[in-house]
RNA sequence: UGGGGCAUGGUGCAACGGCAGCACACCGGCCUUUGGAGCCGUGGAUCUUGGUUCGAAUCCAGGUGCCCCAGCCA
């Protein structure tokens, strides 16, 4: 049975499939995940992909993975691949792998079956003939300027054929006799009907392109409404959940399954997710990647599920976002700042903890013995005791950030200044008492002396320090590079703007900072974060002389808001 | 003068005729060997007009606003 509170599928969803249980219509629960083999996953499809996979799950049922691969013209094994690796790296497990293109054979005796029964027929008109003959939307709507009413659609002059020149006419559709876009099958319906889906549909198209899966042999190809459900029902599934905008496809969903007498599998639709910042639209998608805008489907500004992998989300907290976001069936735009609280949160239990310089300053500690060298103890997570602990070198001459430094400090600046203590984490107290600077007047040197009754951080007289900051070793450090990215585009809705305008230049900075020693070996992928900076991880461009990291989300910064309040 | 769907703080959700609550964001404070984490607190919402009812975010009627639908895409 279910648990009400700890259900990861929308209520509404949950109550109508625990419902056609109890009432008998399945006795028993299939979903399918029917991805287009023309791309690659992104957030938005995550959605669909979890509904789907709890679904089965919560009701002891089982999963099917179904390429939808009708479109010949669009599809490649390559995304097939790409699909199934990306679902399996998000942990969805799939009874049974299929595709769209299984069933053309018995699809097309359906089909057959439909052309008999005298509710499908072969129309000849050319595409505009058939676009002209389909009826308005009335004023008002985005499509139509002009009428002022909706009106009816015109029936086809090839709409009563007989049945015979119909069966006759597929066959050699079928076969290849005609050319390309010269005929279609299409459904007997309703030229007037109020949803336009239900006039008269088409059901096949001819089309001479090479499938990945059947080759040469067809020459039609099933449109999505003449194909989608029928797969549903041939194999049995019982429930197929879509997002809203095929709310209008379900009568039409019905209508073919009722005359056809088949297994009435039930679509039922939810709110797709949409969030800020993130580019949706496969389209604008492959031109980023094509123009070079980043720099591939991984790219970790991307939230492809290979990009958000490689920037160092994981699966877990991915998981948590969309299925925490609750369900209704209002349109909706996550906020971006949603996702990433869950990111810190997922990560702040599993990162270990590392010290990395971003924009290395010299700190030189003059009355620290030259040569001398100690291994301080560092705790590698404060949020779990069983990460354990490591040594960290320290020696006279360190990096730090020159942001934790400032020659004159301003208001409530806690850090490095002449004259101020400050603790260098788990090693000693150091006061600052001098710079040195260059020609330009940039300080390239900060000198302190230590207080060595403060190893590891507590001054035995008990005085206090405002603030800890974080260092590394100069002699000890490892160059890395480390790439900070913001937001790839500079509006909320990249979906809706023109790619040339929306485009944020400055979303990729490579720095050149040092890290500790113990980051030499860190596995591509790990969780990592660099303490007060944000989460990091490995990314696969690393070689063993210069590891590389992604940020994957920044700590939480407090103080850059008390700057900027002055 | 078409059909379908949806309206609750800035954002996303909850309240299934009975005190409008949660998360994120925002703001203030406490604490801190990460200006992280954690803890405490403030402000802010039922699209509108009527109706039913002791009582309406919830039920009814009208209005308004937004989304989807004229591919031989999925």
């Amino acid at each position: 049975m279910t648990d009400e509170t700890t259900s990861r599928i929308p209520t509404f969803i949950r109550e109508a499939v625990a419902k056609d249980l109890k009432n008998g219509r399945f006795n028993y629960i299939r979903t399918r995940l029917p991805p287009e083999p023309n791309g690659y996953l992104h957030i938005g499809h995550v959605k669909a992909f979890l509904i789907d996979y709890f679904t089965a799950q919560e009701f002891g049922g089982e999963l099917y993975l179904r390429f939808d691969d009708t479109n010949p013209s669009k599809e490649e094994t390559e995304f097939v691949d790409a699909i199934k690796e990306d679902a399996a790296w998000l942990g969805i497990e799939w009874a049974k792998e299929t595709y769209a293109s299984d069933y053309f054979d018995l699809l097309y005796d359906w089909a057959v079956k439909l052309v008999k029964l005298g509710l499908a027929y072969v129309d000849d008109q050319t595409q505009e003939e058939m676009s002209a003959s389909r009826g308005t939307l009335p004023k008002g709507t985005k499509w139509s300027e002009t009428e002022s009413a909706i009106k009816p659609g015109i029936d086809s002059p090839y709409r009563n054929r007989s049945v015979e020149e119909n069966l006759d006419l597929l066959e050699r559709m079928k076969n290849g006799e005609f050319a390309e876009g010269s005929r279609v099958l299409r459904a007997k319906i309703d030229m007037s009907h109020p949803n336009l889906l239900m006039r008269d549909p088409v059901m096949y198209r001819i089309m001479n392109a090479h499938h990945h899966r059947t080759g040469d042999k067809w020459h039609i190809y099933p449109m999505y409404d003449w194909s989608h459900g029928q797969n549903d029902s041939m194999e049995g599934v019982t429930h197929s959940l879509c997002s809203n905008e095929y709310m209008i496809h379900r009568p039409l969903y019905e209508w073919f399954l009722q005359k056809l007498e088949a297994f009435p599998s039930r679509q039922i639709e939810f709110t797709r997710l949409n969030l800020t910042y993130a580019m949706m639209s496969k389209r604008k998608l492959r031109k980023l990647v094509e123009t070079g805008v980043v720099r591939g489907w991984d790219d970790p500004r991307l939230t492809t599920l290979r990009g958000l992998r490689r920037r160092g989300v994981t699966p877990e907290a991915i998981i948590n976002f969309v299925t925490g976001l609750g369900e209704t069936k209002n349109d909706s735009y996550v906020e971006m700042a949603q996702f990433e609280a869950i990111i810190r949160d997922d990560l702040n239990k599993r990162a270990l903890r590392r010290m990395a310089v971003l924009h290395p300053l010299k700190l030189v500690i003059d009355n620290y013995p030259e040569g001398q060298v100690e291994e301080m103890e560092a705790v590698n997570n404060p949020e779990d005791p069983s990460a354990g602990t490591r040594k960290v070198p320290f020696s006279k001459v360190l990096y730090i950030e020159q942001d934790d430094f400032r020659e004159t400090p301003p208001p409530k600046y806690f850090r490095l200044f002449p004259g101020n203590e400050v603790r260098l984490r788990y090693a000693y107290f150091v006061k600052c008492t001098h710079i040195v600077k260059n020609e330009a007047g940039e300080a390239t040197e900060v000198h302190c002396t230590y207080d060595p009754t403060t190893k590891g951080g507590d001054a035995p007289d008990g005085r206090k320090v405002k603030s800890t900051i974080h260092w590394v070793s100069a002699e000890h450090a490892l160059p890395a590079e480390v790439r900070m990215y913001a937001q790839l585009f500079t509006v909320e809705r990249p979906d809706d703007g023109e790619l040339e305008t929306i485009v944020n230049p400055n979303s990729l900075e490579a720095l050149e900072g040092y890290v500790e020693l113990s980051l030499a070996n860190a596995r591509v992928g790990e969780p990592l974060q660099f303490e007060r900076t944000g989460y990091f991880t490995p990314d696969l461009d690393s070689t063993p002389e210069k590891p590389v990291f992604n940020l994957t989300v920044s700590l939480k910064d407090t103080w850059s808001k008390i700057e900027k309040k002055g």
